[in-house]
DNA sequence: AAAAACACTTGATCAAGCTCAATACAAATT
DNA sequence: AATTTGTATTGAGCTTGATCAAGTGTTTTT
């Protein structure tokens, strides 16, 4: 009877239906039946620990996955050891779309700190979104926005100076941790200065020296991997141009 | 007699089962009675000219279009006029994904020349994809697609050499134009230099030197929009980092 | 605990590509 | 044909951010 009892209540625990995520996640939107015909596909592995690859460029697309905790970069990797970080995932996001296309992952992912996901294999996913108007219109809206916010990535590369990069970058960490209930001024970033400027098309001794700079005009402290934003306000300024101090925008 | 002949041609040239562009677009891989179903909710409607707006930045999402002939640009405009061009689109690609997500546009869209479009309804489509699995099929495929080019597209802005942009840029076109069976060498560009630039994170002027250096080095000949790629071994050279030449990579 | 490996910071220098400016060319208008 | 307007090219100089180099601090390995 105790057994019982600790199987229910684990089978409960790891259930969409019960996860803080699931508003952020594939389950939006869907109705208690839905997402139980949703849970019955997905299945939750061991955890990933730090360094460890989720997938590779060139892998077979099995799953999407959701991280549940933890964080993940995905990546295109380069001939001559080098990278292209495309993006930072935290946990209620969902990562593969890529793969959709071809069925073959087009980046790599890898953990970042220990990470926990559920898999999601796209060809159940695929045949219950199929009678599952709901679900199917998730998936569109997902996949969606996904492209809407490479776009914002491509102006934030062709556009903007180091300086707004580096803002941009902690106020989408800060909303973004902010929406999983966690501080929006104090969080720990799991990535490396590389790893970050690699992801903002800068320098790794470019961000650390904007680090430093922000910290002397008293906008943010940071040590290490720990940050705490002082002044949104201005962050958010300098986000958009900040018209105010710098004369030279580049190229419009 | 004569009106119903002429009437019932014009129905038959439209329908997706003539076009030349099926295999491009939607209808891929549909069978010939899903493919008039998609038919019966096309819209065809009078053609764009140069300059006017296709959709902008915050429409509501009425509609996907498929550019049939012509070409168009997608662009996020910014405050100060300014405007980050995202990408150029060919007959038979497909635009306004972005807008799934809120059911609003997050973009704008704009005929680069006199441009024809296929509208389809997206309450239409989204309806007969939940009926249609291949339809929904080749929707998840375009929206992955989509996602799998705009990170190529940061690779490009975050790594790649002024020189390297622009080769990648009219290798890109060169094997689109290719597809549609059109000259892969040689060309028209409906688009202006300033645009070129703008899309590939580069002043205008740098895009104009770099065609006349590309023109001296043997690579092309290029007379205002109309480009003759005269070296297509070369040019994939300098897209891939073109080892041997240059001895500085942007920061790896 | 020492050593090695790694990550980050700071400084000095350099160059890719931007800005500014002038000119050339093409298309549209009168 | 001449004027206007817009687009493209070319030149000169400057700025941002990269590269190179050295040093500091942190983590992992031995």
């Amino acid at each position: 009877m105790t057994n019982r009892n600790v199987v229910s209540f684990e089978n409960i625990k790891v259930a969409c239906k019960n996860c803080s995520l699931a508003t952020l996640c594939l389950p939006m939107g869907l109705s208690p039946e839905d997402m139980e015909r949703l849970d019955s596909i997905v299945k939750r592995g061991r955890p990933f620990h730090r360094g460890d690859h989720l997938f590779r460029e060139g892998d077979n697309l099995h799953s999407l996955r959701v991280i549940t905790s933890g964080s993940v970069k995905t990546f295109t990797p380069s001939e001559d050891g080098g990278e292209q970080v495309l993006s930072f995932h935290l946990p209620g996001e969902l990562i593969g779309l890529d793969a959709i296309q071809n069925e073959s992952h087009t980046c790599s992912a890898k953990a970042l700190e220990t990470t926990a996901v559920c898999e999601i294999p796209f060809h159940n996913l695929e045949e219950l979104s199929s009678s599952m108007p709901s679900l199917q219109h998730q998936m569109y809206r997902l996949l969606s926005r996904e492209i809407g916010q490479d776009s914002e990535m491509l102006t934030l590369l062709g556009k903007k100076s180091a300086e707004e990069r580096l803002a941009t970058f902690l106020l989408s960490f800060s909303e973004r941790f902010k929406k999983r209930g966690f501080s929006a001024t104090d969080f720990f970033l799991s990535m490396s200065r590389h790893e970050i400027g690699n992801y903002l098309g800068l320098a790794v001794e470019t961000v650390s020296r904007l680090f430093t700079r922000f910290q002397d005009e008293g906008l943010l402290h940071v040590e290490r991997k720990h940050v705490q934003l002082l002044d949104l306000p201005r962050l958010t300024t300098i986000v958009h141009g900040n018209e105010n101090g710098r004369s030279h925008q580049r190229h419009v």
